[in-house]
DNA sequence: ATTATCTATAGATCTATAGATAATGC
DNA sequence: ATTATCTATAGATCTATAGATAATGC
């Protein structure tokens, strides 16, 4: 009856957390594998849980699938934002991650696959990747890097940007993926309000390896 | 045995024309209202159709969805095509053609529902929509009116543009439409290469009214 | 004692087709 | 005579839950 005293999740929390994050795990390869229909077996199948366990969790395969695409997205936000720490200039930072997500789209199939299977759901700006943009974005104003009168319909173009790209790069596998995806940088940068030389500089500086843990 | 001899389809086929019209018709406001996974016997309900009428022109659902957002954006890109048809700047063509997407998105929710439905499927440059948009740079930039190094990855800012933007306007309803619409697409034209003040004035022209057949 | 998980399945739902009917062609 | 459509349904598939089992808490 009584709860737990301490903070710490207790053994039967964390058995509870370990079956939803295998739920979630199982769901980002079924939705990376386009498989918007599997029956809910099939997902608790892979996720090695019991059929019954997926209704303690979500109420709906829908639910199940929202809760995995923020999850990618928001660890994904989150490893571009330790790639950046370092950086002070926010128009560095922010280009930085541009050109990481078209690398991304080849290195990472499936988080690619993930993104623009929900990709216009990503277009929002209440995702973990969406957000840390629009941040990126304001900050750069703030330190006179870019002139952007509304935020929001810059994130349009950008999202818009990252999304097709990703379509891009996915339908022409021959394409130099680094290439193109540093000219949509160069090009969003400047739609940004940067100067062209200065975008065209930014977006040739060495990028962090994808293999290092940030 | 022996085939019409004239070039005019016959009664029956045009009886099967018109089957086949009316499933794609029902399956647009199907996709519309975003019931992906809608029975095929409510489509062919919709559609006042047998249900075994179905499968004498569709194999699956997801052909017929197919056939349906193609239809939607040919014929759509159709009628952009005839408002132009007057113009002889094709810098002009597009940014007409860009506002009016935009406004579209507004007016005809279903059309823009659709859109972003198959939202990524559209930034794909084989469909009717895209392809336009494609011709009209390229006509742009041999008419010296555009500066774009690669069309596909014009391209690829343009579609991801078009998709974002009307997201944008589906989640935020009190914006104004036609002011956000016609700054994304001054932002697009600089872009593509055209100096500011000319994209600004020329995206400030009168449109054709959405009422008028154009 | 409580909570999470598992297995097994009733009942709902849907697809794809068989066979009947209606329209067209000649 | 041929082709398209329709109605009705067998069989496949899936969801959501009931009830049993296992793990944890005290």
């Amino acid at each position: 009856m009584a709860q737990n005293r301490t903070d710490s999740p207790s053994r039967q929390e964390r058995r509870k957390a370990r079956t939803r994050a295998a739920l979630i795990k199982a769901a980002q390869s079924v939705v990376a594998a386009g498989r918007l229909n599997a029956p809910i077996l099939e997902i608790t199948q892979a996720a090695d849980v019991g059929m019954g366990s997926f209704y303690n969790h979500f109420d709906s395969r829908e639910q199940l699938f929202r809760a995995a695409v923020d999850d990618a997205l928001e660890r994904h936000g989150n490893r571009f934002d330790e790639w950046s720490a370092c950086l002070d200039d926010p128009a560095h930072a922010f280009a930085q991650s541009f050109r990481l997500t078209g690398r991304i789209h080849r290195r990472e199939p499936a988080l690619s696959q993930v993104l623009f299977t929900f990709g216009l759901a990503m277009a929002a700006v209440d995702n973990g990747l969406a957000r840390r943009a629009s941040r990126d974005i304001d900050r750069a104003v703030l330190a006179g890097r870019f002139v952007v009168p509304d935020t929001d319909l810059a994130m349009v173009v950008v999202a818009g940007a990252v999304l097709c790209l990703g379509r891009l790069l996915h339908d022409q596998p021959e394409r130099d993926h680094a290439t193109s995806t540093d000219h949509v940088a160069q090009t969003v940068l400047r739609m940004l309000g940067m100067p062209g030389e200065e975008a065209s500089e930014i977006c040739q500086r060495p990028l962090p390896s994808l293999d290092d843990p940030p």
